[in-house]
DNA sequence: ACATTACGTAAGATATTCTTACATTTGTAA
DNA sequence: TTACAAATGTAAGAATATCTTACGTAATGT
């Protein structure tokens, strides 16, 4: 699989945010400790982007790592029998417990 | 630089997911596409993780790439062994219903 | 036009990742 | 406990990606 067929464009993100944040590749380059040629390959999709790097960069740039990383909030549907069923296994957890484990949860889960 | 100095330890959230959604390494290889040495290799924090590949674990595990990231604040001791079991207990729904499991009880929570 | 800054890219050296194989750990049934 | 199976860890050479420096072109401003 070459790098220009992954399908999430995040090189064109981060060339976007950088321009909105007025940045060249060079100053990006200095605040990240990357080189400016590195950053250059970055952004077109020549060289992939680590997930420390995602955050660096999206520090720089003032955007969320959630941006670069073009995550789209997706809509559900509540109505499944089967969820009852499954209630009735979670209610045998002490409510304290469940309580701890639904703010767990809510903080993973996809917005 | 090496890799364990990395200030976010997205090798610590993606094997805890994994953990969440039910799943082996073998399972996950398979899914995204990886050989087996690797997914252990991410987890151990040995190997970097791209950003499509944050894409595809949270896709798999069902989590937000941002939670994987380490975006959200972490406010719950994940060591407690209570939450562990109860974790266990969760990972047995199958990962489609688990959200819709998650709604249906946010919404009983609020009174 | 000239100077300066920004950006793209080439090429060899370096480093990482891949792939396969084997080792260790963990879970489980006899 | 012992034995077996499944899951995970790890080693090592091959394959690939990244780094680093250098040079080239394009854009911007004076």
């Amino acid at each position: 699989m070459t790098l220009k067929d992954q399908k999430s464009d995040i090189s064109a993100r981060l060339k976007e945010a950088r321009k909105l944040a007025g940045l060249s590749q060079g100053q990006v380059a200095k605040i990240l400790g990357l080189h400016r040629p590195t950053v250059s390959e970055i952004e077109s999709g020549r060289r992939r982007v680590s997930a420390d790097e995602i955050n660096s960069f999206a520090e720089a740039y003032e955007v969320s790592g959630a941006w670069l990383l073009g995550e789209i909030n997706e809509t559900l549907e509540t109505n499944d029998p089967r969820i009852q069923l499954a209630a009735r296994e979670l209610a045998k957890i002490k409510p304290d417990d469940l309580e701890k484990l639904l703010r767990l949860i809510s903080s993973m889960r996809d917005t």
